[in-house]
DNA sequence: TTGTATGCGTTATCAT
DNA sequence: ATGATAACGCATACAA
């Protein structure tokens, strides 16, 4: 309530038009205004503490051109790169990206979009929500063009982009394949979301191509995912106790990886030599790890620049149907999985003294 | 440029008010309007494809309460967790927190400032800014009220939110002290940046509290810190090779706590037996360490709220000084540091070791 | 170079 | 229960 300096004040303080006032305080520097009366305008609506209303302005000069992004505050990180493209491509197109974290807000992403009614937005796109159906309805509710971000819901009512979750998990199997590894086990969790139905699929789609009978001893399940504290997965560990052999792991997330490395460093397992291990995801701690996590990168800018593209043909007016855009991913090779590359990384290893070299 | 459908327009659809237009189509359902004159209003609206003007409406109602974060997108994630603090205390108050990432902007934040000249904000915090100057002038041009949340400067002109780097950092040297270590060096990086001073600092109080002379030799820098595909940090494995004898490491960013945990490994130290790592930051990668890493937690909530506290008094019209506010932080300890942990985390390091070797 | 007046799309106030 | 109309704060077309 202290939005009370108006252009009207300033013109009154100044003793000149509103015109007047609105041209000196123009952004990029008016013509049709003297160099003088600018400096006094602005002189005396900073005393003032004008501040221009932007929602005034917005309506004025039609409408304020932005997008919104709807995030989720679960696993935070990886849809940061995915709105830098979006964020680049909406800059481009003259366009603000605005973005609205879920954090906690009761109802999740549907009840983000009915606050979003009161913001001047011109499309929203949602990242990773699973209630497709009630953020369709919300959205539907005020016209509101809407772009799903790899959701989970396994049958899709709006446009959504996502990942070739399929291709790239049969990727990252291929690659332990040309490892010459022939025993592969896969990591999985969230067993339901589209995401883990198609790497699932996808790790089948390789072992099959190349003749490897599957193994249901080798298709390992992750308990608690959500608990990114654990220090080891339990039916890993039992697996690595069982001496159930193997020599390839394909985690379907890099968040799995992390304790996974654990489980096979206090099963006596060296990596990459006894056990070559991909992720997939390529998140930013997938190199913090020890040894650096081969994995497979999600197109993540491409993401965010399809999105953007989807959403300003919606708001154009044209009909998208709701349909899922699926965008190539690409295999990070690091020392989780190469000999070549886990040698080098780590010379010293067995020698285990400090004066090598 | 598809704003054409208006309540005018729905009103003539419909042939009626454009007040009854209004009535029908308001958010919670107003009294004043027939029933079936509501549905048959929002069914035209809605075969119009008729969408609010978020902006008319927040002309008319007076300002729409929103505050603005601007990110910085080299490290990303950890202002992710200030976010939520932010975006709890803004909703609670009524605000909407909009996010604005500065994604390569040409400039940096100041030029996304002048980019909210056009947004319908009240109120801005900056997150980890360089260039303080800039986005202060900035502001002042569009009289935004500012806050600043961990900025590198020196020396502040806006009221800056951070964590209190200097105690940070001597509970954490404290912690490894009473672990029994007392030969502890210091990995650093970006040095001139105010927390990197503050936290070399703290190292330094917790050594003379404690007794113990300083030892230019365990104050280890990192060269290339922004590179963080990098294997290990070449001067921490010159330190090793060169049997510099020390048994506690405090790493002023966890992010160089993981290069430098190879370092140890490939130098062949153990963590924690040989030597305790403790971090800085917490962020997310910390749990995934291997071993997990001890480290101190940025107070990311309170500082969240109280930057949208500081903002919301600003607005209020209360003039803040600059200063800087420093907020407690906390030690999380896990198995880099604790033997006690390291011992239960891996039990069956030494015990079964079936294949390998 | 400056001033006056109009309208952007809503909601609220008054009539009816 | 509904309709006409006046603001909200600004930018501009037009007049001076």
């Amino acid at each position: 309530m202290v939005r009370r300096v108006t252009l009207a004040d300033v013109s009154r303080a100044a003793g000149v038009g509103m015109a007047t006032v609105s041209r000196a305080l123009a952004a990029q520097d008016h013509p049709d205004v003297n160099p003088a009366t600018r400096e006094r305008i602005r002189q005396i609506a900073k005393e003032l503490g004008y501040r221009p209303s932007a929602t005034a302005r917005a309506l004025r000069s039609g409408g304020y051109r932005a997008l919104s992004a709807v995030v989720p505050d679960q696993t935070w990180g990886w849809w940061e790169p995915v709105i830098r493209g979006a964020f680049r491509v909406a800059t481009q197109e003259g366009y603000q990206l605005l973005v609205h974290p879920i954090a906690g807000i009761q109802g999740g992403a549907a009840a983000v979009i009915e606050g979003l009614a009161n913001v001047p937005t011109e499309g929203v796109m949602v990242f990773g929500s699973a209630d497709d159906v009630a953020v369709r309805d919300a959205a539907e509710r005020y016209n509101l063009p809407t772009v799903m971000i790899d959701d989970f819901a396994a049958n899709v009512v709006l446009p959504t982009i996502s990942a070739d979750n399929r291709s790239g998990a049969r990727t990252a199997v291929e690659h332990l394949i040309s490892q010459g590894r022939r025993r592969i086990a896969i990591l999985l969790a969230w067993e339901g979301s589209d995401y883990t139905d198609k790497r699932l699929a996808g790790y089948f789609d390789a072992l099959d191509a190349a003749g490897i009978a599957r193994d249901e001893r080798l298709i390992i399940r992750c308990d608690d995912a959500e608990d990114e504290s654990i220090p080891t997965w339990p039916r890993l560990d039992q697996v690595l106790e069982d001496d159930v052999e193997f020599d390839g792991l394909f985690c379907i997330a890099d968040l799995l990886a992390a304790p996974a490395l654990r489980s096979l460093r206090a099963g006596g397992r060296s990596v990459p030599r006894d056990v070559s291990v991909v992720g997939f995801d390529d998140e930013r701690a997938a190199q913090l790890l020890d040894p650096p996590l081969t994995s497979i990168r999600q197109p993540y800018d491409s993401m965010g620049e399809r999105a953007v593209h989807l959403l300003l043909r919606s708001i154009g007016g044209e009909q998208i149907p709701p349909s899922r855009v699926e965008l190539p991913t690409k295999l990070i090779v690091r020392a989780s999985s190469s000999h070549a590359i886990g040698e080098r990384l780590a010379p010293k290893k067995t020698k285990a003294s400090p004066t090598s070299r």
